[in-house]
RNA sequence: GGCGGCAUGGCCAAGCGGUAAGGCAGAGGAUUGCAAAUCCUUUAUCCCCAGUUCGAAUCUGGGUGCCGCCUCCA
């Protein structure tokens, strides 16, 4: 089997075959960076992340390119309540992006271009669609006539003559006049006072929306790519724009295929910044919602269907990825105490999974995960391999955890070793990593209250040995409130366990 | 009004014609002063109706409900 991919294009699922052998040229559709990320986008970068990390473990060589939109009414709207300037309000929110995205484990874009530094690009395709006569401008606007492209529609399946005029006309009056037909949108717009503008062949001014993107797949990848992506809701009027202008200018087809995630819903509904409903990626980070539990959240789903958001699901996530991590981390933590060879340091590089199909214990587990990956991305079938092959490790873990010392013989030993580097490397093409907890990263503060400790589990000893259970109780309660757990042990040891 | 999507156990969610993955939650048992954890066991006929088929959650037709896009939007 190989991958297969919902193609938007054609409506079909259709087996990938890229351009040139064993390279891959993506598109992604980026932000408009006027304020924080929402977890709509975290949905959707996390979603192409894992197209690209399984790309890469099949041995292509990916060129991703995602762009910033830094010029907007949004973004112009925000500098002027903050009395600050497109650029600092640009600026400011590419630095919070990145930070988001590399907490959730999103491999960085190899290039991520900026409307405000393609100009020349977005000009001249304006120039060459009016040359061809597509295009053509009004009062120093520049509109693209949706007429000239034969095949305007064949991405959202409009059918321009049929079309009736959207009912809720929300268009402006004004613009409609100066159209030639609804459809037409703007590739350039003549500056309005005190705007921020950039010169041109027709007056000072700055570039419509869609332009940008057209130009920069060009200026990055050429004529023709394999994959371009985005949220479903830029399939129209976006990325048919995209398209129209793209192969109105280059008389090539724009991306053979067009990939679009579903929405984050809450209570049923979109989430957007419109509505209000939103929750930021920062947000629910400084809510201690772990990286990697917002990850599993989102790819437990299928990336097409839309995912309803509520602190229920997180939690249930969270819970699920506490086990998970759990296994993964067992390696990482007791590699010592299991005589396991030190693991490597975590790197962006993939093992070849295929080279799993010939391990005799791990092919079926390898297949399988195959299997889901190569079925559009089906990530949560993934998962599901993944859990199966933690449940041994993570009982493992919680042996170890436990003080016991689980020294089986030798061949089970090694067994659990390589089930172990084999999770983690299957886990890694999903962008799951374990997550060593806060405590065990930077062991401060345990020296100084263990004793405290210990002093508060003799005390509660004796108070068992008094069947004082009360008060007994009553202690744990107090530690639990510190994050320390007591297990009673069988042989009346007990023990404690920081959370 | 046009185009598209979805409907699976208490919740989330796979499934793409051969008899329901996985996660969370729950139940029973072992263990425990009680817990926690662990181990074992366990919980669905798939929105409705009609049809195709030896066989349908999966295909077809008709309903019902929900959502997205048609305006900025991942």
């Amino acid at each position: 089997m190989s991958l297969k991919l919902t193609n938007t294009l054609t409506k079909r699922l259709e087996t990938f075959k890229s351009l040139k052998p064993g390279e891959v040229s993506i598109y992604c559709c980026g932000v408009t960076v006027y304020d924080l990320c929402h977890l709509g986008h975290a949905r959707s970068y996390i979603a192409w992340d894992v197209l690209r990390r399984y790309l890469i473990s099949q041995g292509y060589q990916v060129t991703f390119i995602q762009n910033f939109t830094d010029i907007d009414d949004k973004i112009l709207a925000k500098a002027a309540k903050e009395h600050s300037t497109m650029s600092q309000v640009s600026e400011k929110n590419i630095k919070e992006f990145h930070k988001d995205m590399d907490a959730l484990g999103i491999i960085r874009p190899s290039r991520m271009p900026r409307a405000t530094r393609c100009l020349n690009g977005i000009r001249e395709m304006i120039h060459k669609l009016e040359k061809k006569g597509a295009a053509y401008s009004v009062d120093g606007d520049v509109y693209f006539a949706v007429m000239k492209h034969i095949d305007y529609g064949k991405l959202s399946s409009r059918d321009l003559s049929e079309q009736q005029l959207n009912a809720d006309g929300r268009i402006e009056k004004e613009e409609e006049a100066r159209k030639q037909s609804p459809f037409d949108f703007a590739l350039w717009k003549a500056a309005k006072e005190g705007e921020p503008s950039f010169p041109s062949p027709w007056g000072e001014g700055r570039p419509g929306w869609h332009i940008e993107c057209s130009a920069m797949v060009l200026q990055e990848l050429g004529e023709t790519i394999d994959i371009h992506l985005g949220g479903s809701d830029l399939i129209f009027p976006h990325h048919e724009n995209e398209i129209a202008q793209s192969e109105m200018a280059n008389g090539k087809q724009l991306a053979n295929y067009w990939l679009h995630n579903g929405m984050v819903n809450v209570g049923g509904q979109k989430m957007s910044k419109s509505l209000g409903n939103f929750t930021t990626i920062r947000a629910l980070l400084n809510n201690g919602v772990s990286p990697m539990t917002l990850r599993l959240f989102i790819l437990q789903a299928h990336y097409r269907k839309p995912l309803d958001f509520t602190n229920e699901s997180i939690a249930a996530a969270s819970k699920g990825w506490a086990r998970l991590n759990s296994a993964l981390c067992v390696g990482l933590k007791n590699h010592q105490q299991l005589n396991w060879p030190k693991p490597e340091a975590q790197e962006q590089t993939f093992s070849n999974l295929k080279k799993y199909i010939s391990d005799e214990s791990l092919s079926n587990s390898c297949q399988q995960f195959i299997d889901a990956l190569d079925d559009d991305l089906n990530t949560s079938v993934a998962i599901s391999v993944l859990f199966d092959l933690s449940r041994p490790l993570s009982s493992l873990a919680n042996q170890l955890k436990r003080g016991f010392s689980p020294l089986g013989d030798e061949a089970e030993n090694k067994e659990l070793q390589s089930k172990w580097s084999f999770l983690v490397g299957l886990a890694n093409v999903l962008g799951l990593q374990p997550e060593l907890s806060q405590k065990e990263k930077s062991p401060q503060n345990q020296m100084h209250n263990e004793i405290e400790i210990i002093e508060a589990i003799k005390e509660r000893k004796a108070a068992k040995l008094s069947k004082n259970y009360a008060q007994a109780d009553k202690i744990r309660q107090e530690l639990k409130d510190k994050g320390i757990e007591l297990i009673d042990k069988k042989n009346g040891v007990t023990e404690w366990i920081k959370n």
